[in-house]
RNA sequence: CGGGGCGUGGCGCAGCUUGGUAGCGCGCUCGCUUUGGGAGCGAGAGGUCCUCGGUUCGAAUCCGAGCGCCCCGACCA
């Protein structure tokens, strides 16, 4: 049981200056976490007790499909980075010991867990393997925001898994799935698992799993039967009225209307009449990537779709290729076109001219101009999947799975000789979960102005006890033994039996948000009662005598 | 990296325009009263006004440089 008389629980009565964030504000307030510099938070006694629930929860599913937990070093040596060629991410802290050798923080553990398997791992008798550890993660964030929500340390669960074959992957793959919807379900979190990017370097299926809630830095598209992050998803667009056809291109005056809006108003079309020009340099090439005028390019997608890195062409190169930006096109140029899936090649658009203060109108792709066609844009909302719209949510990452392949195994040579004496390199999965963040998106998701309203399995405690009156008074009596029946029963308690006024303990009593309150006061004892206030119910009072028990079997039947 | 904002007791803020004794609320300490929704009265403690430099008789205030923090965007293996 702990007491707050003598506890550390720093609440603070109005939100801190600088903080937006529903979670940023409450955890604070509510004594949980305390920031030591830009991305760098500490945790305060009760935050840390939420934490330690949510691991809790992790560890006991992590062994539940025969994961081996283990410690890796946040310092480590950086040639393994070097071999497998992360060594120059931004994000990766790297420094010297005194004998000058190069060291990072890692900022994940591939490059560790691999090197051990290269050492350990000899036969595919050792496979299939799957080693896991909490560990702190270090990355220099261009942007840390949102307290907890994203920082330069954390604490990451991560596993990785060990296969000889991509059948094997896919089994160590789909245990993490069940695990971690398990994971997330006893957290009391909403949550989606979306299929999501695998990225540049490979890898053959992702998913993340995402907290949907205000303050979250990614978008999921969701239809029924449908997740994915918006990054990839795909979707069929919305039907757009379009002009009537053409037999040529015709040029059209639009003095100063640089923008899609503008030129839309001008000739009174939808914006999807229009085709939008994205200069792009797709693997030192400049193209042009053209998408409908209501549509924005999707560069993850256009990467994906062509197998080469994008970025956004610069004025410089967009002048030298093409003309003056505002009203850049496709027709009458040589430069290489990728056409959206979503433009009909039996339609006609207006497209800007490569000319100043001109547009084209009657241009017909194909007829008009050459492309490659690929999904290439992001999904919007209202699009349809399977025929049902799709809605887009701001989300929370607040796990992903990954399979990884070869990648890390073959820059580092993590081989097993398999039966027939050849020797091949282990195939690998890995598996990431943000603690800090599923506590962050339950406070999310369930906070209000007034305090948090924590899931029972993440509560810093089960039951807060509130022993109102004086601290000689038989309410602290009282409080004191049914605080310490329920923690007979198993329970985890807080009593407050401070010397503070009633309002400052119901006040903070809210802010933290435990599960069951239970009041002690004067009132309820002249008729020997306590009351008792169930997260989400209607107060009612119980009677003195059985007070124990009967919250005790109240609190089980919550967990 | 681009844009915007902010740095004054533990927390939230005013003061700065027009330079001249550093203030308010909350919190904290002590005393008395009070105890079912952040109590009342009285007495106190606590501040390199982010840092450095400049202007000035005199700088929280004006000027310059730097540092820190927040928000939006970009980025995020």
């Amino acid at each position: 049981m702990d007491r707050l008389s003598s506890y550390l629980l720093p609440t603070e009565k109005e939100d801190p200056a600088d903080a937006e964030a529903l979670s940023h504000r409450l955890m604070v307030r509510a004594g949980l976490i305390r920031q030591l510099g830009a991305g760098f938070w500490s945790w305060m006694p009760a935050g840390w007790r939420v934490h330690n629930r949510v691991t809790s929860i992790i560890r006991e599913e992590m062994e539940a499909i025969g994961g081996l937990e283990m410690l890796m070093p946040v310092l480590m040596p950086a040639e393994p980075w070097i071999k497998t060629g992360r060594h120059d991410i931004p994000e990766l802290f790297r420094l010297k010991d005194r004998k000058s050798a190069d060291l990072v923080l890692a900022m994940t553990h591939e490059e560790a867990v691999t090197t051990h398997a290269a050492q350990l791992i000899r036969s595919y008798r050792d496979l299939p393997l799957i080693l896991w550890h909490m560990q702190i993660k270090e990355r220099d964030e261009p942007r840390p925001r949102a307290g907890v929500l994203r920082t330069r340390e954390f604490i990451m669960k991560d596993a990785y898994s060990f296969d000889r074959d991509e059948a094997g992957l896919a089994e160590s793959y789909e245990k993490h799935v069940v695990a971690y919807d398990r994971i997330f379900d006893r957290c009391g979190i909403e949550w989606y698992r979306v299929e999501s990017d695998v990225g540049m370097m490979g890898g053959s299926a992702a998913h993340e799993y995402m907290a949907p809630c205000a303050a979250g830095e990614n978008e999921v598209a969701l239809a029924p039967g449908y997740a994915a992050n918006v990054e990839i998803a795909t979707a069929q667009a919305q039907a757009v009225d379009l002009a009537a056809s053409s037999t040529e291109p015709a040029k059209v005056a639009t003095p100063g209307l640089t923008t899609i809006e503008q030129v839309s108003a001008s000739l009174g079309l939808p914006a999807g009449g229009l085709l939008k020009a994205v200069p792009v340099m797709a693997g030192g090439t400049f193209t042009v990537a053209v998408v409908r005028g209501d549509h924005r390019l999707n560069e993850i997608k256009f990467a994906n779709a062509m197998g080469v890195d994008v970025r956004q062409a610069t004025a410089d190169e967009i002048e030298q290729n093409l003309g003056p930006a505002g009203s850049i096109g496709p027709v009458g140029t040589d430069v290489p076109v990728v056409l959206d899936s979503a433009v009909s090649a039996e339609h006609d658009y207006v497209v800007g001219a490569n000319e100043a203060d001109t547009h084209l109108s009657g241009v017909r792709p194909g007829r008009d101009f050459s492309f490659t066609q690929a999904d290439i844009r992001s999904v919007e909302a209202g699009d349809l999947v399977g025929g049902q719209p799709i809605t887009i949510e701001p989300a929370i990452e607040v796990g992903n799975i990954f399979k990884l392949g070869t990648r890390y195994s073959e820059a580092l040579g993590a081989n097993f000789l398999d039966e027939s004496g050849r020797q091949q390199p282990i195939v690998m999965g890995s598996y990431g979960i943000g603690p800090a963040r599923i506590a962050a998106a339950a406070v999310e998701q369930r906070g209000s102005d007034r305090g948090i309203d924590w899931p029972a399995s993440l509560a810093p405690w089960d039951v807060q006890v509130l022993a109102l009156g004086k601290s000689d008074s038989r309410e602290l009596e009282v409080a004191t033994r049914i605080a310490q029946d329920l923690q007979d029963a198993g329970a985890e308690v807080l009593l407050d039996d401070r010397e503070a006024s009633p309002g400052e303990k119901f006040a903070d009593a809210d802010l933290v948000g435990c599960p069951i309150r239970l009041t002690v006061g004067r009132k309820g004892l002249e008729k020997e009662t306590v009351e008792v206030q169930v997260q989400g119910a209607e107060k009612t009072d119980i009677a003195l005598a059985t007070a124990g028990s009967e919250v005790a079997a109240i609190w089980k039947s919550l967990s």
